[in-house]
DNA sequence: TATGCTGATGTCAGAAACTGACATCAAGGA
DNA sequence: TCCTTGATGTCAGTTTCTGACATCAGCATA
C-alpha cells in the first residue's frame, strides 16, 4: 500500500462537486474540499490552478475527442456536416456520465464566476475546432464561424439532454439541434 | 467645492487602465489603483464589485444601444438585417473612443481572467439581444442564433477596427463582416 | 543491507482580494 | 441651530492563492 490514498485529484473533484451541490459554491471553502478529500489546502492548489478549475478538469477530454473527429472526417465531407458529426462524437464522451454532468451543470449555473470559466473553456474549444477545420482546408473566416456554430449547437443540445429525464442520447440531441438550425436558416434566408 | 474631488469612479477607471497598460494586470494591486485615484481600497470596492469589473463598467451602454436599435427597428425589416444594423449602431458608441478601446482591448487580451469577464459580458449582450428579438416576434430558436451571430460579427469587426491604424469606422467594419458572412453562407450551403 | 534519490504531501508565512461594521464630517434642509 | 444624508475612511477579519522548505515511504542501486 502506498504512503497515501491514490487518486487525490479524483477525490478532490468528487468532494468539490458534492460540497457545491450540498451547500453551494460560495459557502464551500477550498479548505472544506481538501478536508473532505483527506488532503491539505496546499495539495488542492497543486492539482488545480484555482478553486473553479476543479469543476473543469475533464474539459480537455471533450475537446480532444471533437478535434480528433474533425481531423479524421472523410476528406470529401462538407464542413458543416463535419462539425455536426464531431459535436455528436463529443456527446459520446459525456454519455455515460449524465448524472455527473447534471450536477456539474447545476453547480456552474449557480455562480457567475463558474459561468465565466465555462465560457472560457468553450471559447478554447471553439478555437481548437476552428484550427482543426483550417488544417483540413476550410477557409479562415468560414472555419471560425463554423466552429462557433458547432459549439452553439453543442450547448443547446447539452441543455436539452441534461434537462430531459428520459431517453435521448446527447449525440441525437446534437443532430436534432443541427436539423433545427437548417430549418431556421431556410426560414430566414440571407438577404440582398 | 465639495468635500472630495468629483467622479471617483471615473478616476478609478482611468487609473486602472493606465496602470494595467504600464505594468500589467497582475502587477497592479487594487491598492495601487485606489492610491493613484486618490481614494482608499475600500472605496474602489464600493464602486466596482471586483478588480476586473473596473474595465467593464461601460459595457452596459453598448448593450443598451444595441437593444434599443433592435427594439426600434422597422417592423417589416428582416431579422438578420435588424441585427446587423443594431450591431453597427453599437459601433457608434465606441467610435469616439478608439484609443481608449485599443488600450482596454490590449489589457483584456493580456490576462485570462479579464477574457473570462469579457466573455460573460458578451454572453449577457447576446441574451439581451435575443430577448429584444423575441419581443418583436422572432421565433425562440432563431432569436438566440441570430443574437449570437450578431455578437460574433461585432467581435470580428471590433478586432479589425482596433487593429487598423487607418480610417474605417466600426459600423462599417460590422457591415463588412456581415457581407463576408453572407458570402461564406452562400459558399457553403446547408446540405440535405 | 545500506544509501541516496524521488515524488507526493505537509507546514508555514505572507500577499492580495474582498467584506462587514462602524466612524467621520461637509453639505444641505427643517 | 440641529439633524440627516451620503461619500468616504478605518479597521479587523476571511478566503484565495503562492513560495520556500520539511517530511518520509518506496524504489533503485551500490
Amino acid at each position: 500500500m502506498g504512503r497515501w490514498e491514490p487518486d487525490a485529484a479524483g477525490r478532490l473533484r468528487q468532494a468539490a462537486l458534492d460540497l457545491f451541490v450540498e451547500r453551494g459554491y460560495e459557502q464551500t471553502t477550498v479548505a472544506d474540499i481538501a478536508g473532505r478529500a483527506g488532503v491539505t489546502e496546499r495539495t488542492f492548489f497543486r492539482y488545480f490552478t484555482d478553486k473553479r478549475e476543479v469543476l473543469f478538469a475533464g474539459a480537455n477530454q471533450l475537446q480532444d475527442r471533437i478535434v480528433a473527429a474533425i481531423t479524421e472526417a472523410p476528406e470529401e465531407q462538407a464542413p458543416y456536416d463535419v462539425v455536426v458529426d464531431a459535436m455528436a462524437a463529443g456527446g459520446d464522451v459525456l454519455e455515460e456520465r449524465r448524472e455527473f454532468a447534471r450536477q456539474r451543470a447545476a453547480a456552474i449555473a449557480s455562480h457567475a464566476s463558474l459561468q465565466e470559466r465555462e465560457l472560457l473553456k468553450l471559447a478554447a474549444l471553439s478555437a481548437a475546432a476552428a484550427q482543426a477545420l483550417r488544417e483540413r482546408g476550410v477557409a479562415e473566416a468560414a472555419a471560425g464561424l463554423l466552429a462557433e456554430t458547432g459549439v452553439a449547437l453543442f450547448r443547446v443540445a447539452f441543455e436539452r439532454w441534461v434537462a430531459a429525464p428520459g431517453t435521448p442520447d446527447l449525440a441525437a440531441c446534437v443532430r436534432e439541434a443541427a436539423g433545427e438550425l437548417r430549418a431556421v436558416a431556410a426560414e430566414y434566408p440571407v438577404h440582398r
